[in-house]
DNA sequence: TGGCTTTATTGAACGAGGTTTAATCTTGCT
DNA sequence: AGCAAGATTAAACCTCGTTCAATAAAGCCA
């Protein structure tokens, strides 16, 4: 058939991109596959390559979403009023959270790879390290005597930390024996950190 | 093209592990092909499949292996004699010094994901919850007083938390801004970590 | 209106990869 | 010598990412 530019191109990636989100969602990443985007949308496979240099481009395209919307919740987290152990306390939980009950998505993120040859995308960079600034920010009420460069690397230290948890408890390789959930272990994690960050010096 | 029967099965076997440890080494574990892994041993990939279930079978034992590596050079490092502390900065870097020099072996274990329908083989599971309690046998000594429940739980969320930083690092995920390295972070994490257990309760 | 250019879209094709299977070759046994 | 059993392969199947020539619609101009 030819030309019917029925949308325009970027109509077709926005709604590539939703219709990607929808089978990870649903069928877990490893379904995701161009022709199946391209039948959602009414679409051959080909077309996708009129608007997506491949198919990496379309999953980084999901995977910053994905990260949009982590950060987001992990922002409204940050934002309640109440002492900082409970601010971080609450981002942990919102980044748990949304890790579990988006785990497809959340795992796409973290466990796509790229070919050796491509780098990270500098937009995902970017969306990381802002999600990790939240967490800098929050430490900074703690660590007032610090260097920012000091602040910003405990930050990193710590989330990573969550992060480390959250993904073997997702993928099945901690077993988290009997009741422990994935929080209380993070919560651990965070409540010694927090507490031996704070008493830095005084031993 | 007939029994040749050159090798026992269990030779194929583990003939066909060392040449798929030598592909994922030199060339990444993308390049992993059943048929570059037959051509590696003189077979055709058919063969692999009188030998394994299939790919993944094969994968599996391969990720064994590196986690048994892994786990013995953590072991080797968890016994110098020093105090806990150091005992555990010296688990640390093992773990980290092991991760980067074979990284790509060490990602194969961590970012391969089987179908979703298969449930991790025990056998991984096992070689990881030894690896953690090598971890949880030297945080034993800081915890007297608590359950060796706690000490387990406190270990898992540490010991998770140095691996979240290693595969963020080691994936490109978190820039470990100007010098920082990965050791760096990971020091961070658990000596703060460990004050702040070692402190509980007097706060 | 009719033709011409442009370009969106497709279907088919390519090559690679996992996996299966029918055919073939060896070897050991009788 | 011949046969049964098993090892090994080549070829085939299917799916996937990706490319491309062919096609058909839309706009434009006379």
């Amino acid at each position: 058939m030819g030309r019917r530019s029925d949308h325009s191109r970027d109509e077709i990636r926005t709604m590539a991109v939703h219709a990607a989100r929808l089978i990870v969602e649903n069928e877990g990443y490893s379904e995701l596959t161009a022709r199946k985007v391209a039948a959602a949308i009414g679409y051959t496979a080909g077309t996708l390559y009129l608007v997506f240099e491949n198919l990496d481009e379309l999953i980084m395209t999901l995977n910053e979403e994905t990260l949009a919307e982590l950060r987001e919740n992990v922002l409204d987290a940050s934002s309640i009023s109440a002492s900082t152990g409970q601010r971080i306390n609450a981002m942990v939980r919102a980044y748990l959270d949304f890790a579990l009950s988006n785990s497809q998505r959340w795992r796409f993120v973290f466990e796509h790879r790229l070919p050796d040859s491509q780098p990270l995308p500098e937009s995902i960079k970017q969306h990381t390290r802002a999600l990790f600034n939240l967490v800098t920010v929050a430490l900074k009420e703690i660590g007032t005597a610090d260097s920012d460069q000091d602040i910003a690397e405990a930050a990193t230290a710590l989330w990573s930390g969550v992060h480390g948890i959250c993904i073997l408890a997702l993928t099945g390789k901690i077993t988290v024996g009997g009741q422990v959930s994935v929080h209380s272990l993070a919560d651990l994690l965070v409540d010694n950190f927090l507490r031996g960050f704070a008493s830095r010096g005084s031993s």
